[in-house]
RNA sequence: GUGGCCGUAGCUCAGCCCGGUUAGAGCGCCAGGUUGUGGUCCUGGAUGUCGGGGGUUCAAAUCCCCUCGGUCACCCCA
């Protein structure tokens, strides 16, 4: 700096490094996840991080992930675009760029920015995971994507999570539920709080979703949705309720759902964890949005699909004792108390061989050495001396594990990677 | 974006209200006890721009202002 100083960097407001062990918690998160989608048939898809602002506003402009939270920029040839904020609408821009054969399965795994207020569970920065299929319109495809985001939270070990559904109805009839809802509010505006009053203007939806207590009441007695569904939606809808029974995945008809962002349409559905108690406590969320694709400029495609938040799901799983990171350790440690190249020497031959192998740097003690190693984790610590030099082995000593009740011995130099194979494979098979 | 609360060693926190010797504790870390052996125990040790900047004062971790960050509610949503 100017004046000499020197400043210490943090990372922006919102925006958090992910270190180990939570690295490692994320990871196998994403791999729980891919196995649960490629099960169902699913193909990975990565849509790129930054898209033409245009597509993100197709989502729609009365969201504010749309209109106040998006990182959007002038790009260096005066374009503009934009960060993502969400999945979809660049997996749908995919989809109408590429015109794959359909049903288009997909799952994804990615990050997001929004610039909103940070608090706990919400940040700037963060990660999703969910799938999207274009081209199907059977109702049994709501319950198999359903069905897939509830077997995951079980998977993970997620048990006080509740799925909310709903209907918004045909593109017709969630107008005319809005109009009503207009109507409605309006005629009784003196009873809605000033924030309300806003959202109104711009999404008379939006005003079911208050939490303030003034609006309550009049939101109770608000129109419902289940009187403006056409035929079609109601049927689709009773098909997927019926799904749902027959797979006996339980859940919670709310009428009163309303999901953020503006294209969805007939079935939507939320997973909440009672274990968050505070207001971030959806883990998860999607729906139908039949017209997204034409909004993208492709040919009318129905759509579903769903978007997990990660560091939600962490949330809820720390709450509920669950999903804890795996640990993080290695088959083997090399003591050398010589000079140091042997420690060198034999870690990249174990590492060569397919054993994770770790030392200490820098030398140190013996005693300093053992330490590190069981800090490590480690479940065999390899002693290299000046003894073990002279005669051509190592010192093989048993540090954790089925094998640490074994004493200590010397082994050949030379077949130091299959004796630890041997032990590892009986240890694996549950021998002695 | 609006309002409330918080910010002291790597971590969890005491001290701040009622300014005043070298800013503390536990855990962790390092070393020694055991000159070739971890995890327990004992002994010793290191570590802080008291979030940052400015102000008041003889004197500020303690008071005031600004700012950055976290958190809670609203809002929004994953």
């Amino acid at each position: 700096m100017a004046d000499g100083k020197r400043q210490k960097f943090q990372a922006l407001r919102g925006m958090r490094d992910v270190l180990a062990p939570e690295s490692a918690r994320r990871r196998l998160l994403v791999d729980r996840f891919a196995q649960v989608a490629s099960l169902a048939g699913y193909d990975e898809m990565t849509p790129p991080l930054v898209e033409d602002l245009d597509v993100f506003r197709r989502v729609g402009d009365a969201t504010d992930v749309v209109t106040k939270e998006m990182y959007d920029f002038v790009d260096r040839d005066g374009s503009r675009i934009a960060l993502r904020p969400e999945m979809t609408a660049g997996v749908v821009r995919a989809f109408v760029q590429h015109n794959p054969l359909v049903p288009w399965k997909v799952w994804y795994s990615g990050t997001n920015f929004r610039h909103e207020r940070p608090q706990k569970g919400r940040y700037r920065m963060f990660d999703q995971l969910g799938v999207e299929v274009l081209g199907v319109d059977d109702p049994d495809l709501d319950v198999e994507v359903i069905a897939l985001a509830a077997d995951f939270f079980g998977n993970v070990g997620l048990n006080d999570v509740t799925l909310l559904v709903n209907s918004l109805g045909e593109q017709g009839d969630r107008q005319a539920y809005t109009e009503a809802l207009r109507a409605y509010f309006e005629s009784n505006i003196d009873g809605l709080s000033e924030a309300s009053r806003e959202t109104l203007k711009r999404n008379p939806l939006r005003v079911l979703d208050s939490k303030r207590g003034e609006d309550r009441a009049l939101v109770a007695a608000a129109p419902n949705i289940d009187e403006f569904l056409s035929d079609a939606a109601r049927g689709h809808f009773d098909r997927v309720l019926a799904g749902l029974d027959s797979l006996d995945i339980a859940y919670e008809r709310t009428p009163r759902l309303v999901r953020g962002l503006d294209y969805y349409r007939r079935t939507t559905f939320e997973f909440t964890s009672g274990a968050l108690d505070s207001a971030q406590n959806a883990v998860g969320g999607g729906g139908r949005y039949d017209g997204l694709s034409e909004a993208m400029g492709g040919s009318p495609t129905d759509g579903i699909g769903f978007a997990l938040g990660v560091d939600r799901i962490l949330l809820a799983a720390d709450a509920e004792g669950a999903f804890p990171a795996p640990e993080s350790s290695v088959d083997t440690f090399v003591v050398d108390m010589v000079d140091g190249t042997h420690a060198l020497a034999i870690t990249h031959e174990l590492r060569r061989a397919g054993i994770s192998s770790e030392r200490r740097f820098g030398g140190g003690s013996v005693k300093a050495q053992m330490r590190s190693a069981d800090r490590s984790g480690a479940r065999f610590a390899l002693i290299v001396g000046e003894d073990e030099v002279a005669e051509g082995t190592v010192t093989l000593r048993p540090m954790r594990g089925i094998a640490s009740d074994g004493e200590q011995r010397r082994i050949p130099r030379h077949s130091i990677a299959g004796e630890i194979r041997g032990l590892m494979d009986s240890e694996h098979r549950g021998d002695q």
